[in-house]
RNA sequence: GGCAUUGUAGCUCAGUUGGUUAGAGCAUACGGUUCAUACCCGUAGGGUCGGUGGUUCGAAUCCACCCAAUGCCA
């Protein structure tokens, strides 16, 4: 039985908790949507690698008119019609090599139970009162429109026309009285939002607060969790989702083990880290801290807000028929999994900022590093390893490499570890990659430079051993390091290797154990399998064309 | 209109507290190599660091103003 005190000492076991923002049912996955769950993905791996107890989780947000709208219109239930929606992001992420630890969906049962728990709290603690509500009201949906609902200019999506003000009865959450309090926390706390940027934007939408509104009338919405005690109120948007990230720890209004470790700790130390995309800010920087002030709990530790994947400049819609899921890009390049679009998204901006997807840049991008840099390296090696020595790691004269700098160079981890995790630690992903193909540089580099054939020929068998020996261990080092955003890429370098793909494979075996724990030994049998990923040369014909 | 962010080679970007001839990757041209996925290695061309004016012995780096793009707020 682990004993959580002793876990406490050490530093490496400080608990992550890591979310995406749950993605709204109302149309199939696309890219925009997989960044988010990639990079989270990521981020949740390499927490994972450093020996952090890790949790990772997403989910779908499945209430409300739209949704509820959508399924009607289908001839369906609204819980059949989510049930199928939220399927397909799970299948999505799958496809993605997204392995999350909980896959929350606020139509789930402990998830109901979970709000009106909070909903309780916040109103015995006075936040949540009944006041008049001017809602904007379209005719043909004959219900309250949410943002969601609205065009940019501010239309029905579905009707096109201007909805008009109406009134009714709603319940209010005491936003306003919280403004102070979230003030204080940001400034005190200078990378609870980041960029470092988005949090002026923050202080900014401060300034003018008010309190909002957190239920609908029955009539408008029916698709939600009911207010307790009052059936003619169902409970809105921000409750209902921003509250999943209690539920998907396991918070059920009491102090589970698991709420203990990963959010509500004893040493009030918080390790939430919420990454979202940039549109949601204002309503995870301070609705969100809002509410958890009022239930008592403690704040997240970090709101990440990422920016969005453009494609060929444009913003993804359905509107512009631009959409594009992992699936089309997996087929249409007949890609053996997703790690090239994990890689492209992962580098092609720094994470923050908005990053473009166009099929050139993306073949550039995959075919440079993954294939001619990486994948070739791989080949080369291995190739040489079964024309010099018979594909068997041969016995190296351990006094070559520290004569040799280059060699010792290649087969060092630090300082370039280090430099990998903080990397890391930045979320910069462009980081990480430039690093590991700093070193996958010097390996090419040196093969140029040493002339392995010349050395076979000249019978200089030793410093060829040695030489071998340098090459794929930096190749056993780049996988690990890379890993965490190519994670099938990673184990078809170990497999090729002839090291155990499976301990790469479990995301739990840290770094240090992949580093240490699986040298490349003596007698070692590598297996070549040829190109590790094959050259992009298609074009990508269009979204429209592949639908 | 208010508050911010960004503007560096064809493209994507690095440039720490101001200090030697402004860097990387990709792209382009030429050369080399042959183990390898027409790969890899090397060399070269290419930038008045958005503009103007200041501070300084010295500014891409600090200050002021202006221009452009973007975000948030109103």
């Amino acid at each position: 039985m682990p004993n959580a005190n002793l876990s406490n000492l050490d530093p490496t076991a400080e608990p992550r908790y890591i979310t995406t923002a749950i993605d709204y049912v109302n149309a199939p996955p696309h890219l925009g949507h997989a960044y988010e769950k990639i990079a989270t993905d990521a981020m949740a791996r390499f927490y994972k690698r450093m020996g952090h107890p890790t949790f990772f989780l997403t989910g779908t947000d499945e209430h409300g008119i739209k949704v509820e709208k959508n399924a009607i219109s289908k001839g369906l239930d609204p819980k059949a019609f989510v049930d199928e929606l939220s399927q397909s992001f799970k299948q999505a992420w799958q496809h993605c090599g997204v392995e999350y630890d909980r896959f929350i969906r606020t139509t789930d049962e402990d998830h109901y139970a979970l709000v009106a728990v909070l909903w309780q709290r916040m109103l015995a603690k006075g936040d949540i009162y009944k006041a008049s509500y001017t809602g904007r009201y379209c005719q043909g949906c004959e219900a309250f429109l949410t943002d969601r609902d609205l065009t940019e200019e501010g239309l029905c999506i579905t009707h096109q026309t201007a909805p008009e003000a109406v009134e009714e009865e709603n319940y209010f959450f005491r936003l306003s009285k919280y403004k102070e309090a979230i003030i204080a926390h940001i400034n005190a706390n200078p990378t609870f939002i980041q960029p470092d940027f988005r949090k002026q934007e923050v202080l900014n939408m401060l300034e003018n607060l008010e309190d909002i509104s957190v239920s609908r009338s029955k009539q408008s919405v029916s698709w939600g969790i009911p207010v307790p005690n009052d059936e003619s109120q169902v409970i809105y948007v921000w409750i209902d989702a921003l509250s999943n990230y209690l539920t998907g720890i396991g918070y059920d209004g009491k102090a589970t083990p698991q709420f203990t470790q990963f959010w509500q700790t004893p040493t009030g130390e918080p390790n939430a880290i919420h990454i979202i995309g940039k549109d949601i800010l204002r309503f995870h920087a301070i609705y969100w801290p809002a509410m958890l002030m009022s239930a008592e709990l403690l704040l997240p530790k970090q709101i990440f807000a990422h920016g969005f994947i453009t494609l060929n400049e444009a913003k993804i819609s359905k509107s512009l028929g631009n959409v594009i899921s992992p699936f089309d890009l997996t087929a249409h390049y007949q890609l053996a999994n997703a790690d090239p679009i994990r890689y492209y998204l992962l580098t092609c901006t720094q994470f923050g900022n908005d990053g473009n997807f166009t099929a050139e840049a993306f073949k550039l991008s995959v075919n440079a590093d993954l294939a001619n840099n990486l994948g070739n390296l791989l080949n080369r090696s291995v190739s040489m390893l079964k024309k010099y020595f018979g594909g068997v790691i041969p016995a190296v004269d351990p006094t070559i490499v520290v004569s040799s700098a280059i060699l010792a160079e290649l087969q060092s981890t630090d300082p370039l570890h280090q430099k990998v995790v903080a990397a890391y630690e930045a979320f910069n992903f462009q980081q990480v990659a430039e690093l590991a193909f700093a070193r996958v540089d010097l390996a090419n580099r040196t093969i140029n430079d040493m002339e392995p054939w010349t050395l076979y020929k000249t019978e200089q068998l030793d410093l060829l051993a040695v030489l071998m020996v340098s090459l794929l261990e930096a190749l056993r080092v780049v996988a690990v390091w890379l890993s965490p955003m190519v994670p099938s890429l990673a184990v078809g370098i170990w497999s090729q290797l002839g090291l155990p793909a499976e301990a790469l494979e479990n995301p739990k075996t840290t770094f240090s154990a992949l580093l240490t724990d699986f040298p490349l030994t003596e007698g070692l049998v590598t297996n070549p399998q040829g190109p590790l990923l094959p050259r992009l040369e298609s074009e990508l014909a269009g979204a429209e064309a592949k639908k």
